[in-house]
DNA sequence: ATGTTTTATGTAATCGATTACACGAAAGTA
DNA sequence: TACTTTCGTGTAATCGATTACATAAAACAT
């Protein structure tokens, strides 16, 4: 059918070089301004695309960007993506999407492979499980691609970072359920290695010292953002000698499983029990019981990224810029946890 | 820093030819045992990596294939792009995401910028507002890509699909609807220049009317897929003279939304009136009053994409071939339509 | 020893664009 | 008129890989 139409062809139909056909395109001032006018009709006539692969070639930039998250079928990451997408639309840029299902070997994996293709950045929520061989992200800064961490950040020099103030997420969830009037408050915390359950939890556990709460180490309960080890957790909660009366919670299905489990075990919430959890999961505005939890503005970390993807892309390859963005959490209060004004 | 390594490298240190470098990193059989394991070795040594542009230039093909969807942060889209990207890393392909917000524009400008960019392949779910003007998917199977569509789908020639007998979804959600007693039942329809809500709605009716039931045109109500659309739908429901006792939504949140509508009203679910959605979102089964929904196994219909790309991309150019595949839909059925056993 | 086949490697074109440099023609200057 | 600029275009290198074709060397046959 049609076949892939190059400068040359419209050069060799004009009578000209490529070289002339390619300053017309590119509205190159040292060009006649009649030949400008007949090669872009021409190119049009013919239906001309620049291959954007030589361009990419020629000048080493991709104009395709590398975000790998976790997976992309939870609502925050997606909402992340989004966000990103968005932001980088209107500057031409594409954006390729990889999962690393929480394996180390799949985030190295994709790390390569992203910058093997020629990347001209990468955006990238670090994956769980902590390994101190920094090796594949220090071969993308070598590389001189920018790399930006959100969310789910490491400590590496050269990597700017858009995360939320999970401390203060922490501390105000907390706050909160101190305010509502519950003095029995566990923490349910995910893999610490990683700074936003570290921070969350240390948010919690400011919240209880400030308020004269004492900290109980067996309240901390470590689970997997899921249903079931929420229910699993309160189970274990309910057999020790003083069993809490709330429960601030680092992932939402968590907090459901947990309010699920409560309810089995025919415990009213919020009167006799408080729950919050962390994401602002959709389920968690729709639920009748409707959940009380820490929003952590996927859409604008998402954007806010891009953005200083754009801010480092052009600056001269030897200064390293790293910028800090952290964002603001937003307690959004719900049912779960207000005895107050229902 | 370390500036990039090509195969001219290895050859200058090696006193050899770029030629040789290349068919001994390729395992060409014509080269000799003890070169090919030196180039390999000094290859490591030097941290070559393939440039993928320069071989994309060469061979024609980036490794990329690009997906057009509606919009990323919905669960059903993002658990498709999940399926596609599972099954495609295998073979070294790279996923580039693109978001249509419904715009017809957007459609085309992104159809044209990925094939811009040298994609080996398109997979998307059309966007609601339909048009005419096939240029742009026609500009796609002209250049020789693949073209499948998911989901939504358009009928134009030498475009596979993968989708679900939507048919059959709405024909047994309205069957369950009636088996459990509903009478009146009504339909939240989408916009049916669209193949998915067209064919729920004729399920919807042939159900009916295999059940000996009458059809009202009044019943159907076209809504966009959001809460606050369930909640306005259900307000003229109710209205009618005959109000309806039962609901089939094509769309999940449309259904929350008269859930909640109704439950503000004080109608009682089940017993009352009966509710089901359509896509099986999370929260349909989150719910305290677990919505029933009928699951169209994204993942699946990801990875079938993904498999109907596979077998067309190493076709001959010329054997055009048209692969449509239909997955079956499940129904789940929950509390808000068990009259029966609860 | 001579001719033939095989093997391993080099040469150079190619993919499709951009761009430094060269150069002839036109325009401007004295 | 002769000399310098300016303008517009052509020439050819470049990005980094692959590969058809050529060729020298080695292996083999007679």
């Amino acid at each position: 059918m049609s076949e892939k139409v190059t400068i040359y062809d419209i050069a060799e139909k004009l009578n000209i070089t490529a070289a002339t056909v390619s300053r017309a395109l590119n509205n190159n001032p040292k060009i006649k301004e009649a030949t400008r006018e007949l090669v872009i009709k021409t190119a049009a006539a013919m239906n001309y695309k620049q291959n954007k692969l030589a361009l990419a070639l020629k000048s080493g930039r991709s104009n395709n960007i590398g975000v790998i998250v976790p997976r992309i079928d939870s609502n925050f990451f997606a909402s992340v993506i989004r966000g990103i997408e968005e932001e980088l639309y209107p500057h031409g840029y594409q954006v390729i999407i990889c999962q690393t299902h929480e394996s180390i070997k799949r985030e190295n994996e994709n790390l390569h492979t992203l910058v093997d293709a020629q990347v001209d950045g990468i955006m990238m929520s670090v994956t769980g499980i902590s390994d101190e061989n920094d090796s594949a992200f220090r071969n993308v800064l070598e590389k001189n691609v920018p790399l930006i961490f959100f969310d789910r950040s490491k400590h590496i020099d050269g990597v700017s970072s858009v995360t939320i103030n999970d401390f203060k997420g922490g501390y105000l969830a907390t706050k909160h359920l101190i305010d509502e009037g519950c003095r029995n408050i566990a923490h349910f915390s995910g893999d610490q290695s990683l700074d936003i359950f570290k921070n969350r939890f240390l948010g919690y556990k400011q919240a209880l010292l400030d308020s004269g709460l004492d900290f109980k180490e067996e309240y901390v309960i470590y689970t997997k953002s899921s249903v079931d080890a929420g229910k699993d957790a309160v189970d274990k909660l309910l057999q020790l000698e003083t069993p809490p009366d709330a429960i601030f919670s680092s992932s939402d299905f968590a907090a459901l499983g947990a309010i699920q489990e409560l309810k089995e075990r025919n415990i009213s919430i919020p009167s006799e029990f408080c729950v919050a959890g962390f994401s602002n999961e959709p389920f968690t505005k729709f639920m009748e019981l409707s959940i009380t939890s820490v929003d952590q503005s996927p859409l604008e970390m998402g954007r806010m990224s891009a953005r200083v993807f754009l801010e480092q892309v052009d600056k001269t390859d030897t200064i390293k810029i790293e910028k800090k963005v952290v964002l603001a959490p937003e307690l959004h209060i719900r049912k779960s946890s207000t005895r107050t004004n229902f």
